[in-house]
DNA sequence: TGGATACCTGCGCAGATGTGCAGCTATGCA
DNA sequence: TGCATAGCTGCACATCTGCGCAGGTATCCA
């Protein structure tokens, strides 16, 4: 397979079909990106704690992810915010308290890789 | 179990023992910052995409990833010299070029879920 | 020995991101 | 009806990080 883009056929390679199968294996650029944005979610220590708890433990009110990880409530706020624009999360209304819990599967198997580890 | 440290121990709680699970669910500080570290090394697409190359691929030399990427050499240097000061790739030496490698498994780990999404 | 190639590094800038503070809305209870 | 609580939002700040450019080092070949 030729892959390689003209504006870069003319570039110089070590190993010419190792180029393409190195671009077949990236595949989609769009692919890729919607893998990075998943991985930025959890590339924040506050983010993660608040995710493998809620992963971890089920359903957890926002006040309670507060005082479990130390952040004050709207930074907590705004971490579920992301969360939940990036469908990672979703929370349940239950009077004026919301519990959250992570609803996204890809994201559910990381955690586990996290869990897997001896956290 | 009673996990609250002393210094949010005076805050309203919802669910009070539920904050304790998720304080022990989320474990050691540092393991979570470390996995957090990591998953940051995977949140940059450029990064994301020089890594899949690799594990897919195998060993690739450094000129050849930047046509594989569209990035400029000093670029995938900049971002070999973070992955593999972090331990995630190593690089071996061959006269003037360097074929770098994925050697983190937990890094491979990752990757595979990438790749298993059908990428 | 001279030139070209493969790779690495330092510097500076633009863009993105996490954080704290103040204020707002909505619900529950007396 | 009035007050306290749970949660959400906007704004401004400091910080970080990826990127391109210029220059340096090591290796190979003629």
């Amino acid at each position: 397979m030729h892959l390689v883009p003209a504006d870069r056929a003319d570039r110089r390679t070590i190993d010419g079909h190792r180029v393409c199968d190195a671009i077949a294996a990236i595949g989609d650029a769009g692919h890729v990106r919607a893998w990075a944005d998943r991985f930025a979610l959890l590339a924040d220590p506050k983010r993660l704690a608040l995710l493998i708890a809620l992963h971890r433990t089920g359903p957890l009110a926002v006040s309670d992810l507060a005082v479990a990880t130390g952040m004050n409530d709207p930074a907590v706020s705004q971490a579920l915010r992301l969360l939940r624009a990036a469908g990672v999360v979703e929370g349940e209304k239950e009077g004026r308290i919301v519990r959250y819990r992570v609803v996204d599967p890809d994201v559910q198997g990381l955690l586990k890789h996290c869990a897997a580890d001896g956290g």
